[in-house]
DNA sequence: ACTTCGGTTATGGCA
DNA sequence: TGCCATAGCCGAAGT
């Protein structure tokens, strides 16, 4: 990982297009051609690019150009003044980070655990297709002896809704069959659930810490 | 902006929760409070922290603890060892990039050529509230004497289709006005052409540099 | 190579 | 402050 510390003014064209203004930032250089350049604020680089084929130096009028060019991408990096510059050896192969608490994670669970949602539920599968993508899970209600769909999310937006809605439709139509639609999460707010109420959509809570306690039954919010 | 070589690992608890194992690595301590780790491999930090509170720096069996917090969020770094460390200076206020060809530019750029889209269709309003959200344009087709509900994307996905499709929906019941739905957009795949075919959604192309070039009206791909 | 989808998405804007 | 939608989203997995 090499740092450069320098006065300078970027451009960038490809997927989108930019102009950085001169100001003194860091650019970081990774070993697998990533460059990153960095002001005091914030998550993310000002400016950057992954994935580069090459990169071309040349000297303009006493100020260094770095060029770093991929098929689609280009970012021109002109150093005004250089302030200074490290080099940093750090292990290119590095111990992949540990997640836990993921969304598969919450899917696979659920799935292990459909009786927690409602008690008359059966599990049917997971990732189950549509023809408009696939349901995260497919179930079977025993009381309504109905299918059931069910969209696992951590953080639930209208977008689940829309979503699992989407599924309900598409086997209607195609298959005339009538599915329940239900979405289970973590967090729902207040516009989703009343959006599901209007559209008729079950919305599960599922408790935080689902991976140390049980999906509470009385949890749910609404009835079809 | 303070940068520390060190062979470290890291525990991450908030949004999610991770375990980083030991490895030596570079953090990034920048002066607004953002916390970055990163190895030798792409854009995104493998931990990180924005926004803290506060930090906490305890000597544990001769190891430096550093314990970031917020209100939501805690990430521990354990410092093995530390290898280097540099305080680089950098500009705090450093002028604001500037991005071109945005949705935004796109948006108002339309909205006012929309002409251009068909000769048929006129400006009505942007940002036009539905109840389920604004559509980015609504305008009036001469032609028809239909309302034109247009949603502007760079780049249209499948979900572009579904929510042109929301606001016609929630029109039709609301209002009982029929609309006809309109997605504009610089580029569509496959899969989002055939949606919108089936859903007669109308699908206008923007040349790639609409910004200097025209919009022409036979790039039309689907009539109602 | 392209598409789809989750993410500790981040970030800006607006209610 | 919280919620929503965009982003040069990124990155990973599947096709």
């Amino acid at each position: 990982m090499r740092i450069i510390v320098a006065d300078l003014s970027a451009n960038y064209e490809g997927r989108g297009k930019t102009e950085l203004p001169k100001a003194i930032r860091s650019i970081i250089i990774k070993e697998d051609g990533s460059i990153l350049i960095h002001n005091e604020k914030g998550f993310k680089p000002v400016n950057y690019m992954t994935k580069i084929d090459h990169y071309i130096e040349e000297d303009i009028d006493n100020e260094k150009h770095l060029l770093f060019i991929n098929r689609k991408e280009k970012l021109e990096i002109i150093l005004h003044s250089i302030i200074e510059e490290h080099n940093l050896k750090l292990e290119i192969d590095d111990p992949a980070i540990i997640r836990e608490q993921t969304e598969d994670l919450l899917q696979l669970y659920v799935s292990q655990n459909i009786e927690k949602l409602d008690k008359n539920y059966q599990f049917i599968s997971r990732e189950f297709e549509t023809g408009f993508g696939p349901v995260d899970i497919l179930a079977y209600n025993k009381n309504t002896k109905n299918k059931v769909a069910i969209e696992i999310k951590r953080n639930a937006t209208m977008n689940a809704i829309y979503q699992v809605l989407r599924y309900i439709d598409s086997m209607k139509k195609y298959k005339d069959q009538y599915i329940e639609p239900v979405v289970a999460s973590i967090k729902f707010n207040d516009s989703t659930l009343r959006l599901a109420e209007r559209k008729k959509v079950k919305c599960i809570k599922i408790p935080e810490n689902w991976d140390k306690e049980k999906i509470i039954n009385k949890t749910t919010l609404f009835d079809l």
